[in-house]
DNA sequence: CTTGCACTATACTGACCGGTCAACTATTAT
DNA sequence: ATAATAGTTGACCGGTCAGTATAGTGCAAG
């Protein structure tokens, strides 16, 4: 009958709040100690290297981000529906992040993996894995959408895949120019790189 | 008649080489200096600070890159081909860095603007800049094809900005996938993106 | 009461960080 | 020749880095 300890729960959200608001490397260990009241010593007794919280946090962000991934998109909704909820999503997610740090974070798999990704292998396959993870959901949902005659595809696997491309461009541009313009456009480009013509029913 | 100190130049060279292997917060002022074979103190003497020199490394980076890119982009050659060298360039450089570093390094401007946007504003506007100056040759490029009848779009601003999504996305997942197939498949994803089927003609 | 264990508190390590400095040398102008 | 300027040097700064050492806490089972 054992819980995880408060401390590491506590220290994994933190982390993933502060490495994604600034950086991998800007955040130091102590910082992320004293933002969650947490000692040294204690995070090194949950936590064998900065590194591996940081593997840690983003597994746990994930883990708590799936239910809701499966909700919208679950087989029993309509495939263009599931992508239009899962764009208003995005959106709608950094948008609360704009308003609450006043500026664009962009996907942090995508900012993580693109800064040690070269420096740090466990990193590098982390962000790896929740791309792969996130791809999943977005080849069954292409899938669907040939098999609903919205869309022709040879290769569902690879359309889903330049979907995916395109969504991380968007993210990682609209943190370059701090811009929420630039993802609320999402829904329009994954529809015109899909080649769907209409987006009318979006106007929910 | 005066030269730009070598020092300076060294420095850039080297920083640009450096940061783009690995990423700013991992390579320090130190380990600069070191592989140019330069002074700490020669260092601030040319530089007011680490990521001013960031910020200059990357407007060189360019200067050094700006008259091929004319070259590609010439108004002369036609559009299908422009972007099919563009493509073929990127796909060159990337490989290029995988055989001499062992690893994807992606593109350097989104790397380093993913990493320290929401940290150096500077370092923002500089990332922020170079996208928008390869903006103005993929949105002449897609005017071109409009004229030329290969496209059509009510938008080609707009067109041109999902172009450099798409090719934004592309780098950043072979960076951390590491692997250089993705972005061999460029064209044939941009080509979809601007809905042209045919690319036989790319077959010099 | 006592032993053992999960966890915490705090001080510490030594390396390294970005940045500074005064002294020095090489180049140029007069 | 001299003086001013441009550029270089390497020691040095205080601070911070990831990570460690160790003593102490609360608590539960024997």
């Amino acid at each position: 009958m054992k819980h995880e300890s408060d401390t590491k729960q506590k220290l994994l959200a933190t982390a993933m709040e502060m490495i994604w608001e600034s950086s991998y490397g800007s955040v130091s260990v102590d910082d992320i100690c004293t933002k969650a009241g947490i000692n040294k010593g204690s995070f090194y007794y949950a936590f064998k290297s900065k590194s591996d919280l940081a593997v840690a946090a983003f597994e746990r962000y994930w883990e708590n981000k799936q239910p809701l991934m499966d909700r919208i998109f679950s087989p029993q909704i309509p495939p263009l529906e599931r992508l239009d909820s899962y764009c208003r999503l995005i959106i709608e997610d950094q948008k609360k992040k704009y308003e609450s740090f006043g500026k664009m974070l962009g996907c942090p798999f995508c900012s993580l993996g693109s800064e040690l990704s070269t420096q740090d292998e466990k990193i590098r396959l982390k962000a790896e894995q929740m791309n792969r993870r996130m791809l999943k959901y977005l080849e069954s949902l292409v899938r669907d959408l040939v098999t609903e005659h919205h869309i022709e595809s040879r290769d569902p696997v690879e359309l889903a895949r330049e979907v995916g491309f395109y969504i991380t461009g968007v993210l990682m541009q609209a943190k370059i120019e701090n811009d929420v313009k630039l993802v609320e456009r999402l829904q329009h480009g994954v529809m015109r790189l899909l080649g769907i013509k209409q987006l009318s029913e979006a106007t929910a």
